[in-house]
DNA sequence: GCGGATCAC
DNA sequence: TATGGTGATCCGC
């Protein structure tokens, strides 16, 4: 928490309470610069304060803010030893990243400028020079340059867009044009690098170090000639970043946007003298909140940066957030064309006014699992597990999942267990559903695809003329689980007094037969865009979707330094198997030697703790073997009450609530 | 396996 | 009047 400098903490926050609003719509962007920051900052936050909205951001800002206290907390402890030790470790796992660079490719990322607004001047020339958003009063997707310069933003609820630049022209979303002008786009791509990834309606990833090859090409003039090809071909401009890896593409892409590009040379001195200075906020997957813990805790503001805090962040981190993060400093990055990926999940969800009838709020489900449904059969899906998601009237995000035996995909028994589902948490003021399907038919879990099986063949868009589809195996009758599912059907409905009927409660003779769920995989086709909501950009390119990286903040649930991976291992060292039924130790001071863990020995605390999780993992495994099924820690009196002294309050609160709340469903489920 | 959180677009 | 939708991933339990 030390003096490192931050818009946020001015101390004069009680004179400008605006600054203490972390809003995102003020980082800087292409389009952004000369806009009066202060003044945005200060509208967006007098339209917002006050509203359910905003007392949801509040309240999650602070406990932000306690991660960032406990995080602080952490680093405090750390001792010199402890210290000199993670520098070891940090240099060591630095060396291994260093060891996998690969300068060997030259990756183009492209990205259109303003896409959708583009599009829409293109179909209506009028709107050029004047500011325009496409979206709605409630929301922006996209905002030309001329809006950008009053602070509008995607993202941004239109009417603060409005209040921003009163003379702001809305157009509403039209997934079909975007679409139109996108697939243009990508037949252009294609001549580059049949494999390019497309991760957007707008983005795509290319390998060019073929084409460079081929044609004797410097990347500059094929990026050059690709932008000369779009705006011809299209009327859009768009703006490329060439660097040795995606990770370093992407961010290049935005340096000189719009309608411009960026080269990284393929050089070593080159990358590092670049990431020096740049920012962690423009790598993709550092986002507001790892920036915020970041510049806080550790004082990092650039990507050089992680390298010098390498030792607290692998005293802090898991290895594979660790990892990440210092790959960021040494500007490595992905380099490969990926294989196959298939979607994992498939989710419909959609906002209204809140309500808390009950009849309402299941009409709404209804609707939600019949479109889920529609989407499903269209691609031949079906999925075993199903997620509820509820949005309160506060802003409050909650999901209900269950895993089921059997595959589903209609809309009858996605609503039957979706019910169930909804109904343990009535009375309920909710502004949102949602219904995610996931585990899908034909995902072994663990094990590989193999591309070698056969074609399939009807795909379907079938009128595609790209190339290079993947191929997909058979999914075999082996793949059912029997419909053995138990349906413990009770009448909570009368419990809970609701005053709307579950058509779906009273028996199995809705039970879809298994054998009829189309066993097609989505795979082979060509991109299915996701249903065109107002706002949503996502799309699938026969499941080769690209991320800016594959890390996703995993220091979101970050409570202690409590990793349970074995991570943070600076040796290979392997754990000697007799040591599991013996007492824990920590090899070299450090290191957990039952699993590998990490932990300073200042970490007197989080010690205890984890040699508690070891006793009662040992303990369970020792009575499951006499008594099974029974509730084993309850017996143990003496682990039990050693691990409720150990613990802070809030901690127990929480294990107390938790209990409850997994005893309800329960119950639910298991009660006849 | 579940739930919360973060991130991208 | 009013702050989206889809998909992925990680962590802790």
């Amino acid at each position: 928490m030390e003096g490192t400098s931050n818009s946020s903490s001015d101390g004069d926050d009680g004179v400008r309470p605006w600054h203490s609003y972390h809003t995102v719509y003020t980082s800087s962007k292409p389009g952004m610069q000369g806009v009066d920051k202060e003044k945005v900052q200060r509208i967006v936050y007098e339209m917002s304060k006050g509203s359910k909205y905003f007392q949801n951001e509040e309240r999650k800002e602070a406990f932000i803010t306690h991660k960032i206290h406990k995080f602080s907390t952490q680093c405090a402890k750390l001792t010199q030893p402890d210290l000199s030790h993670y520098r070891k470790v940090a240099d060591r796992r630095i060396l291994d990243l260093e060891a996998t660079r690969d300068l060997s490719r030259i990756w183009l990322h492209v990205d259109m400028d303003a896409f959708y607004a583009a599009v829409e001047t293109l179909s209506n020339p009028t709107l050029k020079g004047k500011p325009m958003a496409v979206g709605s009063m409630s929301m922006i997707c996209t905002a030309n340059y001329e809006a950008r310069k009053f602070g509008v933003r995607a993202a941004m609820p239109g009417f603060i867009a409005q209040r921003l630049c009163p003379d702001l022209i809305f157009i509403p979303t039209d997934f079909k044009k975007y679409t139109h002008y996108s697939d243009m786009t990508r037949k252009i791509f294609q001549r580059y690098d049949p494999n390019f990834l497309a991760s957007s309606l707008d983005e795509a990833y290319l390998d060019i170090t073929e084409v460079c090859k081929e044609r004797d090409f410097k990347s500059e003039e094929v990026a050059e000639e690709l932008r000369a090809s779009v705006y011809e071909e299209t009327g859009l401009t768009c703006s490329a970043g060439v660097a040795p890896n995606r990770l370093l593409a992407k961010v290049c892409s935005d340096i000189n946007k719009p309608n411009g590009q960026y080269v990284l040379p393929n050089d070593r001195m080159a990358v590092m003298t670049f990431t020096s200075s740049l920012p962690i906020r423009k790598i993709g997957g550092i986002g507001k909140v790892t920036e915020h813990i970041l510049k806080e805790v550790f004082g990092i503001n650039t990507c050089k940066q992680m390298l010098e805090k390498g030792s607290y962040l692998c005293a802090l981190f898991s290895q594979s957030t660790a990892d990440f993060f210092l790959s960021v400093g040494l500007g490595i990055g992905k380099t490969d064309s990926p294989q196959v990926r298939c979607r994992k999940s498939i989710s419909n969800e959609r906002t209204f006014s809140t309500t808390e009838d009950g009849a309402l709020l299941y009409k709404r489900l209804a609707e939600l699992a019949e479109m889920l449904s529609t989407d499903m059969q269209k691609e031949g899906l079906c999925g075993r597990t199903l997620t509820l998601k509820l949005k309160t009237a506060s802003f409050e995000v909650r999901t209900r999942a269950v895993t089921l035996q059997k595959y589903i995909s209609s809309s009858v028994d996605i609503l039957k267990h979706a019910s169930k589902l909804l109904k343990a948490e009535l009375p309920i003021s909710v502004r949102l559903i949602g219904l995610k399907v996931s585990q899908f038919n034909g995902e072994k879990s663990g094990a590989t695809l193999d591309p070698t099986q056969k074609t399939i063949t009807n795909f379907i868009n079938s009128g595609d003329t790209r190339g290079n589809y993947n191929s997909f195996p058979d999914v075999t009758d082996h793949d059912f689980i029997s419909d053995t599912e138990t349906d413990l059907s009770i009448d909570i409905q009368r419990t809970l007094q609701h005053d709307w009927t579950y058509p779906f409660d009273d028996n199995h003779s809705l039970d879809v037969d298994q054998q009829s769920c189309t066993v097609r995989k989505n795979g082979g086709e060509e991109e299915v865009p996701i249903s065109g909501n107002d706002a949503s950009i996502g799309y699938y390119r026969r499941g080769t979707e690209e991320l800016g990286s594959t890390f996703s903040s995993s220091i979101g649930q970050f409570e202690d330094i409590n990793v349970s991976d074995g991570s943070n291992l600076l040796e290979d060292e392997r754990l000697n198997s007799s040591c599991q039924e013996k007492t824990m130790l920590w090899l070299n001071d450090y290191k957990c030697s039952l699993c590998g863990i990490e932990m300073p020995p200042s970490f007197v605390e989080e010690r205890l703790e984890h040699s508690d999780f070891h006793l009662a993992e040992k303990l369970q495994k020792e009575e499951s073997r006499t008594h099974q099924g029974t509730y084993v820690l309850s017996q143990s009196r003496d682990l039990k009450d050693r691990i409720t002294t150990n613990q802070s309050k809030s901690k127990k609160q929480k294990l107390m609530q938790k209990e409850g709340r997994y005893m309800a469903l329960d119950y639910f489920f298991v009660k006849k």
